[in-house]
DNA sequence: TAGATAGTTAGATAATCATCTAAATAAAGG
DNA sequence: CCTTTATTTAGATGATTATCTAACTATCTA
């Protein structure tokens, strides 16, 4: 898990919205693209982004490409900033 | 709080060292620059970025000026995170 | 008030990023 | 096989970002 990636991959409240949307349900390339004012391609480009950061899953059935959560990075994240916010209150 | 400026503060390595070190104990802007291999302004540059974003705070002392964690922000991220990876057991 | 120290701001540059259109790949169904 | 549908890849462009050097501002002290 690169943190450098994951902070990158969020930083898009595109892709954030993305993660909302995946939150739900598990959807389609063209489902999630629908949500979206932007082209197809753009929305392939963060699914992307977001797949090698480690934040969603793709898996193909037929013609389609379903997409999910995988919430096993968002726990390691979840972790640094405990992690962070905890040791404040050692001080 | 803006999620975007947040994550992108978060999205650098250097800006994360410096979270790190601020975990330890509060840092002049010196202090803080004398951990990197970087020009002054850079490191001046990145702690205007992690201020815009809330992450951390600055004090004037003197001629030094003194940063701090605010981990309030912190925690506001940890509940977005939550939120996502936590409704993922509802499925 | 002049010089030294601490830090920021300004301006430049090279790299990365978000988006688009056009073209390519993959699967399904006639 | 040929066409349609779903999605990705390639290539271009404008915007943002990280870093540097040089110049500026603020504070302290002699």
């Amino acid at each position: 898990m690169s943190a450098t990636l994951v902070f990158k991959a969020l930083a898009d409240p595109t892709r954030r919205s993305i993660i909302d949307l995946l939150k739900e349900k598990d959807m389609t390339a063209g489902e999630i693209a629908e949500q979206f004012n932007m082209k197809k391609p753009s929305i392939s480009h963060h699914l992307s982004t977001l797949q090698t950061a480690g934040l969603v899953l793709s898996e193909r059935s037929g013609q389609h490409i379903i997409y999910s959560l995988n919430t096993t990075v968002f726990q390691d994240i979840m972790m640094w900033m405990m992690n962070v916010s905890g040791k404040e209150n050692e001080k």
